[in-house]
DNA sequence: TTCCGAGTAGTAAGCGCTTACTGAATCAGC
DNA sequence: GCTGATTCAGTAAGCGCTTACTACTCGGAA
């Protein structure tokens, strides 16, 4: 039915064996004999068989990346330059291709699709995203790294510190020392009632950028109340600002700045403090986290903290292609306050 | 060196066959052969090779979505829902996965994509968001889908319309009609001075909600200067606002309303507008389409037009995995009107 | 008791490709 | 002109799985 090597090898007048060679570049073969082959494939419209190569090769040219939403922008960013690394004419060979998969955040999902993966044989793993802070997942995670890894996958780590035992290379962000600026920038606003939404619970992402923002409260003695302005939200979603911020409002009605887990977060922290007729920066100031593309498009415009998510993640994708595992350890990138119109002084004290 | 399905049998204590009938249960075998195969392969921690499998049965799990930014939230939610049908447990037999294929809108990386997925023989592929109108490309396409269907791959096209001369079901959105009610909507406020700000050139999306927007515009009998106020984008990105924007106000400096090819669209030309002074919607009205979750965080919150992405990928992912193709032609999901705060009638004219 | 047809399990032939290994030229060096 | 290296192409043995086809067992109808 389909077209095969033998196909073309027999319209070139060679063997399967050269046909293959040709294609896969990694043996001489004359220039006369690759010249008709490939007329062959032209004229035939062959196009390799995957399965059938993967199979013969041990390798497949299919790279997993986990994500926690494709649907934000976060994940989308991330996974688009992974992408721009791959396809063909890039690094490492052939052209290969990503499987994005959408966990969703859940830690039975994330497990199933590595199984799905080590099935597929995948080439290399790159998980995305702030990692789950469960003993227990971390060991069944590893677990599941460890048997791809002796099937041969490269794993790679983007957005997330490297796992306890594994030497799986990591790229992360400086998450505490972002917050921890950004939180300096408030303080030395003026502000002292600093409200702080965390994102998820038991997520690394989260911890970190709590810690930064706590490190910058205690640095200046403002340490004790922190835990009374802090709430957990149950994703990196708009509800979490929304009702965070009400939240702090009802514990605070001083407060006079809000710090978002990310901008997305912030969004509803905004619309919360404007259904409550308080004015950005006015009355409250409002920073989020990740300098997505709309933070800039935000009125007023989000002070945030950049995340250099396209340099990341095409250097995740690099990791995942380059033929020998650098194993370089763990790369930070730097993270960058954007001082934008949402923060400002706090207003003065009312009498 | 990785577990092989006679590794499992020879464990189970039978044939190689019957391992494999278990896994896929297509024939019949005994409760108990099966529960000591199950057993083998729990302990051996076997995990199918896809590859392998692919091979022998010349199908595989692999479903591909052609998207043309994975960043914008438009493609991640499409994308997103598409991939909620597949995983386990799933209509249409085992777990599938989808390997998202980010074309950047460029002609070349769609061919080649769907080369690639040819390669990969892919169950089905899905192209997403609206198709390039031109002659030569879609001859190109066309034969490439061909070539692809011939192979046994479905076809599933959403956001965009059928192919000449395939019969590959499509999914497609009312743009026309949406875009139309949007531009009555602003009519019945009262506008007349309305610009246009559309997509790129020779896109589907692109012109059948200009088409909207012209029809309306000539029932009201105001068809007459549409060309003057319309401004093309090159993509459907903020910068296309912006630039867009600034170009009307210069041709028309009583424009009263700006329109935009979709939410991301209208970002930039809210920023454009602010930055001319202009108040939203007290100076300038403005609307989107789309309705992606920032619309509503906007400020002034951004009249658009909801697109049911989720429902609609979803249908799409579903049908790509249908064993029958049921070939049901073309289903239409309609648009909603979404009016809110960024549109108002029209300044009382100046004296 | 014989025979037949369910119901199960095994055998073996590929699926289309890669890649050692082998073989046939060609060619430089003496 | 002969030898040994070098270059290029063919042969064939799988890679791990699926699936016709065959073979066996067993209960019940004849």
């Amino acid at each position: 039915m389909a077209v095969t090597l033998a196909d073309v090898a027999a319209r070139a007048g060679v063997s399967a064996a050269t046909v293959s060679r040709v294609l896969n570049g990694n043996y001489p073969v004359a220039g006369s004999t690759k010249t008709r082959v490939l007329a062959a494939v032209e004229e035939l419209e062959y196009v390799v068989n995957g399965p059938a190569s993967a199979l013969a090769a041990a390798t497949s040219d299919l790279v997993g990346v986990l994500v926690n939403d494709i649907a934000d922008p976060f994940f989308g960013q991330l996974a688009g330059a992974v992408q721009s690394q791959m396809g063909p004419g890039t690094p490492g060979g052939g052209p290969r291709m990503a499987i994005v998969c959408n966990t969703g955040g859940s830690r039975e999902r994330e497990l199933t699709y590595l199984t799905l993966l080590q099935r597929q044989r995948a080439a290399a793993v790159i998980l995305t995203g702030g990692a789950i802070e469960d003993p227990e997942h971390i060991e069944a995670l590893s677990a599941r790294l460890r048997r791809l890894e002796a099937a041969g996958t490269r794993i790679v780590l983007c957005g997330r510190p490297p796992l306890p035992d594994a030497e799986a290379p990591a790229i992360t962000f400086d998450n505490r020392g972002g917050a921890q600026r950004l939180t300096e920038h408030m303080l030395s606003l003026g502000h002292r009632a600093i409200g702080y939404i965390a994102g998820p619970a038991a997520r690394t992402t989260t911890r970190h950028r709590l810690e930064g923002h706590r490190a910058a409260l205690a640095a200046a003695g403002l340490g004790g109340g922190a835990d009374r302005l802090t709430v957990h939200g149950g994703a990196y979603d708009r509800a979490a600002g929304y009702e965070g911020t009400l939240a702090l409002l009802d514990r605070e009605p001083g407060l006079t700045a809000v710090l978002a887990a990310n901008d997305t977060v912030a969004l509803g922290a905004c619309a919360a403090l404007r259904d409550r007729g308080l004015r950005i920066p006015d009355d409250v100031s409002v920073a989020g986290f990740d300098d997505l593309p709309f933070a800039v498009d935000t009125t007023p415009a989000l002070t945030t903290v950049r995340v250099p998510l396209t340099d990341a993640g095409a250097h995740a994708g690099r990791l995942a292609l380059s033929p020998d595992a650098p194993a370089e350890g763990v790369v930070t990138y730097p993270t960058t306050l954007m001082p934008r119109a949402s923060t400002a002084p706090p207003p003065p004290e009312k009498p």
